[in-house]
DNA sequence: CTAGGGTTAG
């Protein structure tokens, strides 16, 4: 009879689609006096999560439960687990876990509830706690401790002192290890992990192409997505998704092509990831029409998806078609709800555009009509905007106004509408500030220099560059790319050492009808 | 029942 009832519950629960049919069952089992019965309970409340993805009555079988044993608290504990928002409650669960007498954790429960960690001191109690029962032998909790480690801030030391050791490490531990170096911007000892590695496999690669596109390493991630492929580990969308960030921001329209052609013949599902990415890349590219292309057949467009098509036309300068998606993202089309990268992009859209009105009205509305405050970056965008319009007054008021100190871009965004509108006064107030953030940075003292050339002040001119070389503090040269007929030029500012630099600035000349001091192809 | 990889931003 009970196996039969077994295999009814079971039955009943599998055609369960509804909270509704579920419940009845449970009023069933409870007519039977099994509503506490711990392998029924644990049924119908892994069911209720998993299936019916109904978290709010998962939790309330467990509440409901007179004495919840170690299966249970695994159930609720791995439902809560897998939605970064319910993290708080996993570690409460935990501990609750702990206090009780009849239940004790198992070696499954440590890698949710690592994983739940918010900082460091979390990670060693778990850790401790580890060690107490005896679980830290089992090389998932291992890695799981690694990778908990490696994850919170100031606990990579930690991460890397369990790797090392590990009696067994394995193909995860390695790629926790080498995303873990990646995170805090190493990617040379990530690189150095990732060699010393005994197997690799596609995640891994994707942990350490991420972790150079992640750093700015772009040209460093497509050599190693074409390693990849050389050594026949087949790119998923992951990878993709990497090396198309990494083409776009380096400009390598022709690979991002072949890129979009691999994903078309493999089958790959074109989910969100891989369609933003290939919209930013054809956006960075200049490819305006094949973003929109793909764009357009995103059935599943998301926020990422409508910002970047923002920004696409931004970058470019269309603020028309910027502010049309714009329109239709919040309007009919989308029914989105805007976030704050949305914003960036919309401003920066204004500025290109020269739209000093519009712009000024999409800031107010960020506050007013969705709650979003304005954080440092919407402040470089219209201190720029309000900049290159020559609208200064309007500009130094917002900077006295921010509830924020005014960083190097917000300095940098007057300075740079000062020389545009040749307010050599403003300018040499907003280049002191730029000085006074960052004195090491030589590119700074170049600016103030120049404007005290402006201002004819060649004493200070002189000071200035004697401390500069006594610091030693030299300007990084500019640097920028584009893809033209299957090669890629690389461009310095100021650098004449190009066969065509004369052609190029005599081009330069041409269009700007002065001979400005910008590029030459390396 | 448990462990590793993802896009957009001045």
């Amino acid at each position: 009879m009970k196996r039969n009832l077994n295999e009814h519950v079971l039955e009943t629960l599998s055609k369960c689609n509804h909270l509704n049919h579920l419940k009845q069952l449970q009023g069933y089992l409870t007519t039977l006096g099994h509503a506490h019965t711990h392998f029924y309970a644990f049924k119908l409340l892994r069911f209720c999560a998993l299936t019916l993805s109904n978290l709010s009555y998962a939790h309330l079988i467990f509440h409901h439960h007179p004495s919840p044993n170690t299966h249970l608290f695994t159930a609720i504990i791995t439902a809560y687990a897998a939605h970064p928002a319910n993290h708080p409650s996993v570690l409460i669960l935990f501990r609750h876990m702990l206090r009780s007498q009849s239940t004790r954790p198992n070696q499954f429960i440590f890698p949710h509830a690592l994983k739940a960690c918010p900082d460091s001191c979390a990670v060693d109690s778990l850790h401790a706690q580890i060690v107490k029962s005896g679980f830290l032998h089992y090389p998932v909790v291992q890695t799981a401790l690694v990778d908990s480690y490696s994850k919170v801030s100031g606990g990579l030391r930690n991460a890397k002192k369990v790797f090392d050791e590990m009696s067994e490490r394995n193909v995860v531990s390695f790629t926790a290890m080498v995303s873990g170096f990646a995170r805090v911007g190493d990617v040379e000892s990530a690189v150095r992990v990732f060699d010393e590695m005994p197997e690799r496999d596609v995640p891994s690669w994707n942990a350490l192409i991420a972790g150079c596109t992640q750093n700015g390493a772009f040209s460093q991630g497509i050599e190693l997505f074409r390693r990849m492929i050389w050594e026949c580990n087949r790119p998923n969308g992951v990878t993709v998704v990497c090396a198309l960030s990494a083409c776009g921001h380096t400009g390598m329209l022709q690979l991002g092509r072949w890129i979009h052609g691999y994903v078309s013949k493999n089958g790959f599902v074109l989910d969100s990831f891989v369609s933003n990415a290939l919209v930013d890349m054809y956006g960075k590219c200049g490819s305006l029409g094949n973003a929109r292309k793909v764009f357009g057949m995103n059935p599943e467009k998301g926020l990422t998806s409508w910002n970047s098509m923002i920004n696409c036309f931004a970058l470019h300068g269309q603020s028309d078609s910027a502010i049309a998606v714009f329109e239709q993202m919040v309007g009919w089309g989308g029914g989105m709800r805007p976030d704050e990268i949305t914003f960036i992009g919309l401003l920066n859209a204004c500025t290109h555009g020269g739209l000093v009105e519009q712009g000024y009205r999409y800031f107010e509305m960020m506050g007013q009509e969705y709650g979003i405050e304005p954080r440092i970056e919407h402040y470089g965008c219209l201190i720029d905007l309000l900049g290159r319009a020559g609208r200064f007054d309007e500009a130094l008021e917002v900077v006295n106004g921010m509830s924020m100190e005014p960083d190097e871009v917000v300095w940098g965004s007057l300075l740079n509408g000062c020389k545009v509108h040749g307010r050599s006064d403003l300018a040499e107030f907003a280049a002191k500030k730029l000085v006074e953030i960052d004195p090491h940075n030589g590119g700074y003292g170049i600016m103030l220099a120049n404007v005290y050339g402006e201002l004819g002040q060649w004493d200070e001119v002189r000071n200035l560059w004697r401390t500069l070389k006594q610091q030693k503090s030299y300007k990084i040269p500019g640097c920028s790319w584009i893809e033209v007929d299957d090669q890629v030029h690389q461009f310095y500012s100021l650098d004449k050492s190009n066969p065509k630099t004369e052609e190029l600035y005599g081009v330069l000349e041409s269009l700007f009808g002065f001979r400005n001091e910008v590029i030459v192809d390396l």
